[in-house]
RNA sequence: GGCGACAUAGCCAAGUGGUAAGGCAUGGGUCUGCAACACCCUGAUCACCAGUUCAAAUCUGGUUGUCGCCUCCA
């Protein structure tokens, strides 16, 4: 496989540290609110990429981490009048239930910050040993000049950095671009002992020891959002290659933002969703396929119209799926014996799945794969009829059903029955048919319709799906 | 100021040297009691200019435009 390296800024082959085993990490959410649509991305995508990966046979270890300890908890706690604690695992609850509904896979470990503060402490001891960090009034610094690759991965040289630089000049810092490992509690702050001050950790620090601890001191992939390249992931790259001496991740994968009507969601401009909301609207399925639809690289833009074309393309996988489940169970697809042509077809779905396969090989090319899934549609639909082989249609379902799970996609016709009303309903619609009652016919469509159920007609019996 | 990305049909979106995947929408047709689904037909010289090449959306230079990072942020 290849994968687009931050690093080196070119697709490289993939090649695991260890032969059949990927250490992922992806940086997590800070938990202080509903997660925004925009989280939502990078969480669909690389779900997506591990569930690719596992699918090539590998075995993935998938660490994720909760930023549960952070100024902006703290804020929420105080205007809540409850503790930082409560507002974390609050927020943790509801964004497990987000990921549920977008079938986000839950991560191998997903440490929190906070249970990791010895670790914590540790490396910063370790790194003040080394002398690439040094305390100031139970303040910890990291020593950037210390670090002589510091900038590799943004690209950014720390005298360009030092002009460009917005904050005000601390005076403790050696160095205006020295970031804090360790910083001493305020009033009402939660705090931990360490051997500077009580205190808490800085922000990057936590995903260098999470990592290390669940995953080693070197990774394969290091994956989030565009905007984490720096200070966040040069900070991580700072510290990990400081403390332990060897190349942190081998592979950085970052994905573009998702912007609304073209501009980047913000509170101000009142252009933000939460992932919540919009699960409200539409299917989260949609949403997920929304998401892969293009590639993780580029900035995608959201809207409802957007969204709801994402929508009407995703029901044409699932009702060319939805189809051939029908002609399977109605028994239709009897014929034993798979005809000429339909080798031929079987042979050209086979293509497909190569196909499908080289688009995720190449950069993990969600869009490209997913048009191989359409003409996988077209073929079926085109293909596959009443007089088919069971063979033919049990195999076309089976690959398309294979395609979209890669991709987390559920396409398997819940279990779920028709309640014995709705059952009813149908049932009498039929008979309105035979007599040709066109008009009750109808009418009982359009009350079904109204409950969200959809009728089609179909040679081998009426079929429904849910709307 | 520094660093970086992007510009493909009405919309979304692949494609990084050999004359443009896929989806949505539109229009026409077939199927249907009607509809839905499906099927057939229907659409682009790839922002602009110059260059390299037998050949460029694809490489090089420039122009214009949009956006991101440099500050918490996926």
């Amino acid at each position: 496989m290849k994968i687009y390296n931050t690093l080196t800024q070119k697709k490289e082959e993939f090649i695991p540290l260890e032969e059949g085993k990927v250490r992922m990490y992806v940086c997590g959410p800070t938990v202080y609110n509903y997660v925004h649509i925009g989280n939502a991305r990078p969480a669909i995508l690389f779900d997506t990429l591990r569930r690719y990966l596992e699918y090539r046979g590998y075995e993935v270890d998938y660490v994720s981490n909760f930023t549960d300890v952070d100024d902006k908890i703290i804020k929420k706690a105080n205007e809540e009048g409850v503790s930082a604690t409560e507002i974390s695992e609050r927020y943790i609850a509801e964004f497990r239930k987000d990921m549920d509904a977008l079938n986000v896979r839950e991560a191998t470990v997903h440490p929190k910050a906070t249970e990791e503060i010895d670790g914590m402490v540790e490396m910063i001891g370790d790194l003040i040993k080394k002398g690439h960090a040094y305390e100031k009034n139970g303040t910890v610094y990291f020593r950037t000049r210390s670090f002589e690759n510091y900038g590799k991965l943004s690209k950014k040289k720390i005298d360009d950095l030092e002009a460009g630089i917005r904050i005000a000049v601390n005076e403790e810092k050696e160095d205006p671009m020295d970031f804090v490992l360790w910083k001493p509690k305020k009033e009402g702050e939660p705090f931990w002992p360490s051997p500077w001050s009580d205190g808490r950790p800085g922000w990057h620090i936590e995903c260098s020891v999470m990592s290390r601890k669940y995953l080693g001191e070197q990774i394969d992939i290091h994956a989030g959002g565009e905007d984490l390249v720096f200070p966040h992931h040069e900070n991580e790259i700072a510290q990990s290659e400081a403390a332990n001496g060897k190349e942190f991740a081998r592979y950085w994968m970052h994905n573009a933002f998702l912007n609304i009507d073209n501009k980047k969601m913000s509170k101000s401009a009142g252009n933000f969703f939460t992932v919540r909301e919009i699960c409200e609207q539409f299917d989260p399925q949609v949403i997920r396929f929304f998401m892969l639809n293009s590639h993780y690289r580029s900035p995608l833009n959201f809207s409802r119209d957007l969204v709801e074309s994402a929508k009407s393309s995703l029901n044409r996988i699932l009702t060319a799926i939805g189809a051939l489940e029908h002609l399977l169970g109605s028994g239709a697809l009897s014929r034993e014996s798979v005809s000429e042509e339909e080798q031929l077809v079987l042979k050209e779905a086979e293509e497909l799945d190569k196909k499908f396969i080289d688009a995720m090989e190449d950069d993990f090319n969600t869009a490209d794969a997913i048009a191989a899934i359409f003409e996988l549609v077209k073929l079926s639909n085109t293909h596959c009829t009443a007089d088919s082989s069971k063979e033919l249609g049990q195999k076309l379902k089976e690959q398309l059903v294979k395609l979209c799970s890669i991709l987390g996609l559920e396409t398997e016709k819940k279990e779920e029955l028709l309640d014995a009303e709705i059952e009813q309903l149908i049932e009498d619609r039929q008979t309105a048919r035979k007599n040709r009652d066109f008009a009750k016919a109808d009418e009982i469509r359009n009350l079904l319709l109204e409950k969200g159920i959809i009728l089609e007609d179909t040679r081998e019996g009426v079929r429904w799906k849910r709307n």
